[in-house]
RNA sequence: GGUGGAAUGGCCGAGUGGUCAAUGGCAACAGACUGUAAAUCUGUCGACGGGAGUCUACCAUGGUUCAAAUCCAUGUUCCACCA
């Protein structure tokens, strides 16, 4: 099987990717393929810091603005769609430019790291997240070790998360997770990445996430939790969890003033930036870019039409 | 000027004679991750040491005691109330 050669443009969020991106794309005549498990969601633009629509209009972008925030989305759904857009996007001969921080989706669309048969049963997840509420975590974990021994030993028996979702895997099966993350088929889109990783210095990622909230705060981020609030979408969905969503919430029931609704955000924010990197350190093939140091952008693209092998066409 | 209260690890804060290198939270750092992933979860967190352990610590100094973050005295700083 060949592999389409492709890019993605990673780092932990507020390095500066998007800024970057835009103008990568117009040189490249690319079209932006966002991998963020946010900006998915309409009505949720200012707190996940979504590139405008007037530029959008000049750079497509994809995977922004696809569902509400009440349905139902999977990373299996990200990927899946996200694979079609790319067809479209040679069938138009462009190029995608692949931007984002959310590693798991990266993961699932170019690392091949998930089953390609995997049920999943809303009713029968809440059946186990009853039992864990009423009988404790401790109990479904210990339920999970007589049915699959080896997944209850890798997950910490108060991650429910996991743990439920492992449950209800066993439940819709019959068959021990572990077996079928070992023996089953897994979906390969069939991808080459190359990562263009954008890095900066903890202290300086610290305070550009500081500014960027700041900014959004005073920018119509309360007004938008406001609004999507009195349209019925609160904390029960899990995007409206999110970094600053869930704070602002908070906020407007009264329980917090708006400055530790922000202080919250930031310091919320800070710590996924960690996670992200603690991802990103993994991913490979990938390439480093330090963006304190200027003028990197020519690099960087000359990086890309090597991968992509556009060189030598005007050489 | 008087009276009362408080000073604890980077921060907040619990602890009132031994089981205290000191609960908890925050911050910081490291990590896990198969259809919720900006979610969810874990570990480290005084210094040195691989560890057993050793040392230095609860404002300062002195004291009581076999033993003090905890009790006493004095001092310093801060807060409240009264003048």
């Amino acid at each position: 099987m060949t592999r389409q050669p492709v890019v993605a443009l990673i780092g932990a969020t507020a390095v500066g990717k998007t800024a970057l991106s835009l103008s990568i794309a117009e040189k490249l005549n690319a079209e932006i393929i966002s991998v963020d498990s946010r900006q998915i969601y309409r009505y949720m633009d200012v707190g996940t810091d979504k590139v405008s629509l007037s530029v959008r209009r000049e750079i497509p972008h994809h995977m922004i603005d696809i569902i509400d925030p009440d349905e139902k989305f999977s990373v299996a759904d990200f990927a899946e769609k996200t694979s079609q857009t790319v067809k479209r996007i040679y069938a138009r001969k462009k190029i995608p430019l692949f931007v984002g921080g959310t590693p798991f989706y990266y993961n699932a669309l170019f690392h091949a790291s998930l089953n390609s048969e995997l049920p999943s049963d809303e009713d029968v997840r809440e059946k186990y997240e009853a039992l864990a509420n009423s009988q404790g975590a401790e109990l479904l974990h210990m339920k999970l070790a007589e049915v699959d021994p080896p997944t209850a030993e890798r997950l910490h028996k108060n991650d429910l998360r996991r743990v439920t979702r492992a449950l209800e895997i066993w439940d819709l099966t019959g068959k021990a997770p572990s077996q079928i993350f070992e023996e089953g088929e897994k979906r390969d889109y069939g991808f080459d990445v190359l990562y263009i990783g954008l890095s900066r210095s903890r202290e300086e990622l610290f305070s550009r996430i500081e500014i960027r909230l700041e900014q959004e705060f005073s920018q119509g981020f309360p007004e938008e939790v406001e609004w999507l609030l009195k349209n019925g979408w609160n904390e029960n969905f899990n995007p409206l969890k999110g970094l600053g969503y869930r704070e602002l919430i908070d906020y407007h029931r009264k329980k917090i003033t708006l400055d530790e609704a922000l202080e919250g955000a930031i310091s919320r924010t800070k710590a996924f930036c960690r996670r992200q990197q603690t991802w990103f350190k993994k991913f490979s093939p990938a390439i480093w870019f330090e963006m304190s140091e200027l003028n990197n952008e020519q690099e960087i693209i000359n990086t890309i039409k090597n991968h992509l092998n556009l060189n030598e066409v005007n050489k």
